[in-house]
DNA sequence: CTCTGTGAAATTTTTCACAGCG
DNA sequence: CGCTGTGAAAAATTTCACAGAG
């Protein structure tokens, strides 16, 4: 909307962009302290901007990719993140046939560099990238040289002390999930601008 | 467990291990008509097969994937899906440039061709891995070729007639709710085996 | 008039707690 | 005894519905 230079939207407006019903989407911003203006909406600026600090996007958060197969590639070349405020600032990777190869602006590091790097460039969250074998190794490294949360992608769970924040995301699992709906197809399908199993994560707190 | 030779396990057990309440497994597994022994547990092996089947893992599910960029690889090459009944029958690309290339037992296909194959191959998964801006209109021509389930990589909305069910993964997203979390750090942790943002996601129906 | 912010109601989810089976 | 299955209670989430601000 930023983009389209809409200034104003109302809750009705984002309900159905979102999938969802209105009184929801005004209850959950009035939880963020935003205030839209009645008879009119929310400022679309505004309501930018406040999102953002409240998911901390305004800070700048130093992100490391560690295993650099073709998902940590693919992770590294993925333009979204510097988009929303996440620097990549080290590449990670045990073989040493990777170190020293670059990709875009950034040099593939050794793992026994990860201390020295994490610590040198504030690395606060870790992007573990790497096969399900080395997945907890590589947290534990991680965690140990002071990455407070860990994104997962290796197939594997891995566990983090306490005060350390964990995701996973799971590729099979999202197939699974699309097979579970294929499987439980209704006959008569309901919804309107199409299904949405598209709803976004649940998550606990540390 | 099953490869541990575990032969049954407590909901407390699981419980455990999903981080949640030994009764919301005992709730939750009941709905799936599954039988405990009382005074026992649950048979591993019996419980394994009747969550498959119930997730529709007993189907045979072929899977195309669009967009062979690096993300696009690490999907074809990523060994989980093979291991959970998902079978890539397809790599499909609009760059001719790329079209012939092999990637593992594969041939990536050009995007005219998406039509026929889908058909030949009863594809009933269209993963999604272009650029952003390619993503509708190959999800049109996925949906249009008879494809009724669609996960989506790239960073894009896309929307999807009723009847057809999509999910979508946004790499961004999920560092962002890491960075929220950064951001709203508790002072004193909470939380036994270390924190648990690594909770499943939720989903809405068709 | 329109559209927010929000108490209160409705609904859903989670947990408790315990009867009863093996 | 130990552990499941499950009503009932508790908690959380979502929706309703409407007063009131602009």
């Amino acid at each position: 909307m930023t983009d389209q230079a809409v200034s104003t939207v109302s809750s009705e407006q984002l309900a159905e962009r979102a999938g969802v019903n209105a009184a929801k989407v005004r209850k959950d911003l009035s939880y963020l302290g935003t205030y839209g203006t009645r008879g009119v909406g929310y400022a679309v600026a505004e309501l930018v901007d406040e999102i953002a600090r409240e998911l901390g996007l305004t800070h700048d958060w130093p992100v490391a990719i560690v295993g650099l197969g073709n998902l940590g590639h693919a992770l590294a070349n993925y333009h979204g993140f510097g988009a929303r405020g996440f620097r990549i600032v080290a590449l990670v990777d045990a073989d040493a046939g990777k170190v020293g190869n670059q990709v875009g602006d950034l040099t593939i590091e050794g793992i026994d560099d990860l201390d020295v790097l994490v610590a040198d460039r504030h690395v606060a969250i870790g992007v573990i990238a790497t096969p399900a074998g080395a997945a907890q190794e590589v947290t534990d490294r991680l965690v140990a040289a002071g990455v407070s949360s860990i994104l997962n992608f290796a197939p594997a769970v891995v566990t983090v002390p306490s005060g350390v924040s964990l995701r996973k995301v799971d590729l099979a699992t999202e197939l699974q999930i699309l097979s579970f709906y294929q499987q439980h197809r209704r006959p008569s399908a309901l919804g309107t601008e199409g299904s949405d199993h598209a709803a976004p994560d649940r998550a606990g707190v540390t």
